[in-house]
DNA sequence: ATTACTGCAAATACTTTGCAATTGT
DNA sequence: ACAATTGCAAAGTATTTGCAGTAAT
């Protein structure tokens, strides 16, 4: 993806394109692919754009989840952006608390789509447990 | 269920048995199936045991879950608490709240199940779109 | 010119923590 | 008797809101 990607989708969504919203999608587009919370974002932008406050990323955010050009998940008390579209998992480690894509088979998104009279917007599959460093690092060789 | 199936789970990872749990179980023996938060606990418990806390129903609900008896997932900003052990998605609606299960098929868990390094312990669907009794509503018939 | 956006401060919502008193085993 | 649990109050996160000033179209 690129930056005009995420400004162009902003303005056919009748989004204005801000200095702060500029920063924000220089964030993003660079931490592609990848999962970040408004925290994240809030203290990276803040280095460019001093007086930006978490108010105004949260806006932000919002505007660009519904420009559709980022997902948004909620894990361990938190809201997770992520700009990958395609259907996929997102295992969060319980132990680090990294997060990685996991690929999944697309015929739950059939499932999903045939429910009688349900209109589906979004879906989020999340998955915890421990992750493979984490793992090994409690299992030490004998 | 029933709430010996609660009591039995909590005594074997060797929780006490207090009466404000017994009317936790109560409360979510008679919720099944269903989906709840702590706050719904709360308001339902502390009719009978009155100076009983959200803090303390949140322990409770923890124990629980330790033991295995209930599940949690999280949408709309909050935790949300389940009986339905069966794999399954969460439908919930954009437009009243409503939360209900939908069927999975289960090919999805093994193919997780089959992920290398990763041990899973935890997985969360969730769907959110608009249910079928507000679609009717936003859709009045000609 | 108009409307949307920002920054700020305060409010709200959810959840956890520390600790003394109490209770289940 | 002992460790776990409760109730309470306070603190800790995450997120939203209202509003006046500012900036994008």
């Amino acid at each position: 993806m690129s930056k005009e990607y995420y400004v162009n989708a902003l303005r056919e969504s009748k989004f204005k394109i801000t200095p702060q919203r500029l920063q924000v999608i220089k964030y993003v587009n660079g931490k592609t692919p990848g999962h970040f919370t408004a925290e994240d974002v809030y203290l990276s932008v803040k280095k460019i754009e001093p007086t930006v406050t978490l108010a105004t990323i949260y806006n932000i955010l919002k505007a660009m989840k519904d420009a559709g050009t980022i997902n948004s998940f909620e894990a361990n008390g938190t809201t997770w952006f992520e700009t990958n579209h395609e259907f996929h998992g997102n295992f969060i480690c319980r132990n680090c608390g990294e997060i990685v894509d996991v690929p999944v088979n697309r015929n739950l998104l059939n499932d999903l789509n045939s429910m009688e009279g349900f209109s589906v917007e979004d879906v989020s599959l999340v998955i915890s447990g421990t992750c493979e460093k984490c793992s090994k690092a409690k299992t030490p060789q004998l």
